[in-house]
RNA sequence: AGGCCCGUAGCUCUAACGGUAGAGCGCCUGUCUCCAAAACAGGAUGUUGGGGGUUCGAAUCCCUCCGGGCCUGCCA
């Protein structure tokens, strides 16, 4: 019962890829054991930037809860959750907008990139996109998360939301715990070019669902050690992207590999096909999972329904709370 | 509510006076590589937001509709 409680969770944004696997699920199979975990399926935070695209942003829900499922992640031992299904979260946001400076907001240094990648003007910024951080706050806040698991890029919205936390006690009672960040080993992979980071967007990415001649096409497309250019000619592993999937995915083969590979006893043509074989294994069991899920779509139903059934109890009873304090709802009006 | 600006390839944009729709990036193919990358060679992509009009001829001018944006106002 005294379990601590973390949220954490994705954008409704695309399919889960092999770089949210050993970035963050890997992760969550390990909490999911030892705390009380909340994981949010964040299809809002998916409108701040894909408005236009409503289906997108459902098929990608739909698709991460399915993956969540079959990567293991267990109703019977964590919340799984879409974060619309919980309106909660839009109330508390409304609420924790009144106590947020618009300079403060603008300050968030992840809205710059953010607008970088979208090729746009501060000025033609959205107020939803603005808000994002707010957001953010409510939905670790409304289940009075006490760790947030992050990676170092999304400190400063962990520390908006402290700030949040901490004046709304301040100005209306003790309320909400001031969350932690709970860093973990940030194992990052790098996409197919094995130069940005692996991400749906820009076409590079592995994605769970990717069937096993999929996969194979593309760990051939990976980029490798540009001065090995013959088989027999010293490789170096430390720079070699399908190398860095063998130290994510094949950890106590990865240096022998390395070795075969440095000595010029390795080309790049067989190594890349034992690793599509070995994330082909990899992914095997949770094509299975995925399959057998797909033909019980009224059991998925029930799951869903009773993730965000017990994520709704949780959060209504905060915002019981937040209302009574805030002097807010009809049974105080009179 | 008024005023102004914009809409062209997946993205960013160029196309004087109305005169064969283009470039860069990205993408695909080939050569080269054990692969991939790089380099080189080649290729594709468009109802120029929709509709109407003027004209021999409209991305360009006019009308209209749709979509987007900026400014001013509406004592919210």
């Amino acid at each position: 019962m005294s379990k601590k409680r973390i949220l954490t969770g994705d954008r409704a944004s695309g399919s889960l890829h092999l770089g949210h696997y050993v970035g963050s699920i890997i992760n969550r199979l390990k909490l999911q054991e030892e705390y009380d975990c909340y994981f949010i399926i964040a299809d809002y935070h998916a409108y701040t930037t894909l408005y236009e695209k409503p289906k997108e942003v459902r098929a990608a829900s739909r698709s991460i809860f399915v993956d969540y499922l079959a990567v293991g992640l267990d109703p019977q031992k964590c919340t799984l959750f879409v974060q619309s299904m919980v309106p909660e979260h839009s109330e508390l946001y409304l609420l924790f907008g009144m106590l947020v400076t618009i300079a403060r907001a603008q300050r968030i240094p992840t809205l710059k990139d953010k607008l970088d990648d979208l090729h746009l003007e501060e000025s033609l910024a959205s107020l939803g996109l603005l808000g994002y951080p707010v957001l953010q706050a409510a939905d670790i806040l409304v289940y009075k998360a006490d760790l947030v698991p992050v990676g170092d890029d999304q400190l400063s919205h962990l520390e908006l939301t402290r700030e949040i936390a901490r004046r709304f006690n301040y100005l209306y009672g003790p309320t909400f715990p001031e969350p932690e960040a709970l860093l973990s080993q940030v194992s990052r992979l790098p996409g197919l070019d094995g130069q940005k980071k692996m991400s749906k967007s820009l076409g590079n990415d592995i994605a769970l669902m990717h069937s096993s001649e999929e996969v194979t096409e593309r760990v051939r497309s990976m980029v490798t050690d540009p001065t090995k250019i013959r088989k027999s000619d010293p490789g170096h592993p430390e720079i070699c992207t399908v190398h860095a999937f063998h130290r994510a995915f094949n950890p106590e083969g990865a240096e022998e590999i390395a070795a075969a590979c440095r000595a010029g006893r390795l080309g790049c043509v067989e190594d890349k096909r034992n690793l599509g074989a070995f994330l082909n294994a990899f992914l095997d069991p949770i094509r299975t999972r995925r399959q057998e899920l797909l033909t019980q779509p009224q059991r998925l139903a029930e799951l869903l329904s009773y993730g965000c059934g017990k994520a709704r109890r949780t959060a209504a009873l905060t915002m019981a709370e937040v209302r009574e304090k805030m002097q807010l709802g009809d049974h105080l009006f009179w």
